[in-house]
DNA sequence: TCCTACATGTAAGGCGTTACATGATTTA
DNA sequence: TAAATCATGTAACGCCTTACATGTAGGA
């Protein structure tokens, strides 16, 4: 349900456009509160457009494949208002760097310290292409040009602030595991790691 | 398939655990980067016990409903072990309550602050919870017991930043809701609200 | 030459939620 | 007296991923 209501936001915003630029925004500004491959995109534009939520007009090109591009009705813009209403859900957050790092007590110490290597990478180039976005769609700062522009600018912000923020942790979380392998030199991470406190 | 890896690290953390237990865990100190209902926990631990990848001993209680207690097995830490070594997956985060805000271009203004403050309390009741576990399992501050210790401590500041970012960001956003509303008196919201910029 | 981007689609199967089922004890 | 906590289990269903399928154009 909550797909079809990001679908349908996404298109009043941006629309018209295609699943593959839906399904892009998933991977980039969107990342930090909703995701979706296009096996499931494609499908719920199909099902959308059946309810008459969205139209939907096909643009043939030549050197590239052809497109569909999806508009939301009045239909559904109602039925958006309805899902912005709808009793929310709680975080529902998967990060399976953060669950590594969790049980790493099963790992070397150097290996805890690569992963998190890895991880700032990741948020790295995230954040680069947050900054862009921010860049190219926000440029002119705080000077909302309507309200869809500054909810996506807000909602953005939290993005930018998220990736920092886990970049700032990443060091931290770096430098105290460098510590607690300073003070516990020659005893290994996986023969002191069982048994944690209840 | 995370999931077990999941199961196997709190197990092999806190055992022994009961699925109940387990299941706390997730919607506490974990809700920043993992989440499972009991329909999903108890058939998976039934899965991983057929597996031998952990134990489980009955408790018999009189004033209280029999628990299971689950404890790890060598073969399920070596397959923890595997786990936390094989390629992750980006975050799949979903944040309905920030999908919301996102489209409140289709809302007054009035109810996209009304909605923020609800996700203001959420989060001020999460991080009331974590810093409650801060305080009882990590009292100590940075004198780790030994590497679950450390990384429980390390996870478990993640998930305070986290939630308390996100009530910076709230009362933030709801500050510039309301700025936006001040500068386009009379405006409303839903009129000016479609076609942003692509 | 290989990889990536563009662009959509579907089938199979696995993951995950919801709802039902049970029932005593404690707290508001 | 109503609701929450403790404690487990399962069936039905829906959500979601993965993998396969197709084909051109442009950059490394």
């Amino acid at each position: 349900m909550s797909l079809e209501g990001a679908l349908l936001g996404l298109i009043s915003s941006k629309g018209p456009i295609t699943g593959y630029d839906l399904s892009k925004t998933f991977r980039t500004s969107m990342a930090h509160y909703w995701h979706a491959r296009h096996g499931q995109i494609y499908p719920t534009l199909d099902k959308l457009k059946r309810r008459g939520l969205v139209t939907c007009r096909k643009l043939i090109q030549r050197e590239r494949p052809n497109k569909k591009l999806y508009s939301i009705t009045d239909k559904g813009r109602a039925e958006l208002v309805r899902f912005l209403r709808a009793p929310k859900r709680p975080l529902q957050m998967k990060n399976e760097g953060l669950l590594r790092t969790r049980f790493s007590a099963h790992l070397p110490l150097d290996e805890a310290l690569a992963h998190i290597t890895e991880e700032r990478e990741r948020y790295d180039l995230l954040l680069e292409s947050y900054r862009e976005i921010e860049r190219i769609e926000h440029g002119s700062g705080r000077d909302y040009r309507n309200p869809d522009d500054l909810y996506a600018f807000l909602t953005l912000q939290r993005g930018i602030m998220f990736l920092e923020e886990s970049l700032r942790w990443c060091g931290w979380a770096q430098s105290e595991i460098e510590r607690y392998g300073r003070q516990n030199r020659g005893r290994s991470a996986r023969r002191s790691g069982e048994g944690g406190k209840g």
